[in-house]
DNA sequence: TTTATATATGAATAATTATTCATGTGTTCA
DNA sequence: TGAACACATGAATAATTATTCATATATAAA
């Protein structure tokens, strides 16, 4: 890293001030993490679309219009997150929102956007 | 596109029930956008900092302990989507949030993340 | 009016992430 | 038991995005 910066550019109480207010620098990441899931297109649409009901992988597919592995690389991704989770019956898995934790985010972003 | 699905895997009606209560697909695409934004540790510290208080890019630099460059395309971006806003004193530029807004988004991120 | 400095920016590069392709696993049904 | 199907997954590829590098602009100060 190289200094871009003389000392003197700097309002140095100011930077101070603001550094004893900042997070741990892991809590940005771990935002930042959250964040990142829901700023993709696809997996916003597939948490959307189960906040409605249940549906299997089959369903995403079709109501997306997306090939099936792409859904389920997704899925696999929403699930380590503990976003969705999904039960088997015979060859079929239904997926359903882990809890409606995740769509108060979304609903905030719905209302950012709309203003 | 290939057609991935047998019609018959699908539970039509759920789906078209789910169909018709999905969003606009540009809303889908507006909102992981400003998902996107938040999505990011370095565009999460320089708004999380220019809450507390204006600084100049050199401020932001030394605070963040990056390069100029990086800080500065990233203060475009983020002025771009009125994120920031800035004022020019002599050969300083000043950044400070463009409203309020963003923060209660980043303030539930800190929520989610804080279960 | 030359020199130093703060910032901006286009282009190149590096890093990350989404999607596809090929194939594997487990289940149902003939 | 084998054929068809729903889904999962590793690896390859495509697409996107962050950062760096080189350099430009604007202002201040000498």
């Amino acid at each position: 890293m190289k200094s871009v910066c003389s000392v003197k550019c700097i309002n140095e109480n100011n930077v101070n001030s603001v550094r004893t207010k900042m997070l741990k620098d892991s809590v940005y990441s771990d935002i930042s993490d959250i964040f990142k899931v829901l700023g993709d297109k696809t997996r916003l649409k597939i948490l959307f679309a189960l906040s409605k009901k249940e549906l299997c992988v089959c369903d995403l597919c079709s109501l997306l219009n997306m090939e099936q592995s792409a859904i389920s690389h997704q899925l696999r991704l929403l699930r380590n997150l503990k976003l969705v989770k999904c039960r088997k019956d015979g060859k079929i898995v239904y997926y359903s929102l882990y809890d409606n934790h995740i769509m108060n985010l979304i609903k905030m972003g719905v209302l950012h956007n709309g203003e």
